[in-house]
DNA sequence: TCAAAAGTGTTAAGTTTACACCCATGA
DNA sequence: TCATGGGTGTAAACTTAACACTTTTGA
């Protein structure tokens, strides 16, 4: 940034107000939250993690998990902070999606948001802090109204987010440690919106080479069990080719 | 965004102070700044429009255009109006990169700065604005240092702008009206960083059939003369299929 | 007359898509 | 024994990449 609009705002100060309060304070100061989209994947559905608001502003409205940016906290850090918060977690993917940054967004104040979303596994989470936030998992395609610019972010979130696991092995983050491929296939299936031809996909997940079978098996989907693999996330840096 | 962190937040109001002051006042408000990168092409070189800072802070070095997003203008907007106070364009294609939000990437102040590219024909520009704003074009492979965070927003775009541009008709913008397919190729050369094909590029820009060719010559770029093309926004969006 | 950029098609290589049956097991 | 999800290969269609010569004209 720089001082430029002094020359054009028409608050401006003269230089001797500039020398003395520096230049930054002839402009105004604004309230900055983070607002979180936050991703799981159940039985073949992607869920949002949404708050049922139980305070003001727009009590008893929906809307994502969020909060302010604090002085001494980076963005991103604020969006971590915020996320842990609502789920207990730490170290969660997490990517900005951008800023909303409109007069009357928020119709009580100005606000300027960042939008960030997270892919978490859906069973490992605090329910408790959940609880208390008055906060569900729906169902990404039965989603209700949500306040404000919320439903923008959320799309955005979900075209980004699309983008980015077709071509960068993220899509793990929402899935348990050990996963079948029929989950994986499942999960792409969700995220993508279509269906995925089965020979197709696994012929896909062999040649990355780091999408590792274990000797584990999966008995809780069919009769016949699957095997259980995992992503080799050493493996995948030594050779980082991604296309799912 | 909503105000949870109150609950954790060791500056929180009581219920009582929330009731008087509203929701907000418990959390500090920011400088929000917008900055600038701004692309332009020229004899088959990107370059960026940057400032040689005649002002404080930083005053001598080199940064991106930038400037404070204002009570009444959207972020959106005040990128705009920070373009068109160097530059004199309106209706610029812009697109956001990101928002950059470390506690000390301003180390005068607290400044979160949200990064938007712009693309500009070069050649058509308010020359006597940019003189007194003491910027200047360079070469997108010979640039100076930046300051603060600068060169990481200016990575970040070029990358966002390169993506785009593969698959969106935003090149066009770095261009005149009217252009010889050499021109076009060569800017893509410019934006992918790597030759293309010439008998290639040109079935694909033919296939796409929105690139139109005039009746129009140019003649200096060889003795032979070329066609010149024009883009036609109104066919791109009948069907809008983009690859180059 | 020649240097310099404009313009033009075909073939091979690689990638993507479509498709159907057998396997193992628990109920 | 049979219903259920797990697991496997091949061929056709399509897309991308590689490649070289002729044209025009001003200097």
């Amino acid at each position: 940034m720089n001082q430029n609009n002094l020359i054009v705002n028409p608050n401006y100060l003269t230089m001797k107000e500039v020398q003395q309060k520096g230049c930054y304070s002839s402009n105004p100061t604004l309230y900055v939250s983070v607002d979180c989209i936050i991703f799981g994947f159940n039985e073949g559905e992607i869920s949002l993690l949404l708050l049922k608001r139980n305070f003001a502003p727009a009590m008893g409205e929906w809307s994502l998990m969020g909060g302010f940016v604090q002085k001494d906290e980076s963005v991103d850090e604020a969006a971590k902070r915020v996320l842990t918060e609502l789920t207990g977690l730490e170290n969660v993917y997490m990517e900005q999606v951008g800023t909303f940054g409109a007069v009357d967004r928020d119709p009580g104040e100005r606000v300027i948001s960042v939008a960030y979303y997270a892919l978490i596994n859906i069973n490992e989470y605090n329910r408790e802090l959940v609880q208390n936030h008055n906060a569900y998992w729906i169902n990404i395609h039965k989603l209700p109204s949500l306040i404000f610019d919320h439903p923008k972010m959320v799309n955005n979130a979900r075209e980004l987010m699309k983008q980015k696991a077709s071509i960068e092995p993220i899509g793990f983050n929402l899935l348990p440690r050990l996963f079948t491929l029929s989950q994986l296939q499942s999960l792409y299936e969700a995220i993508y919106g279509e269906p995925i031809d089965k020979r197709n996909f696994r012929k896909r997940v062999a040649d990355m080479g780091f999408i590792e079978k274990t000797d584990k098996i999966d008995k809780t989907g069919s009769k016949r069990g699957a095997a259980l693999y995992q992503f080799n996330s050493r493996a995948y840096h030594k050779d980082p080719k991604f296309k799912l």
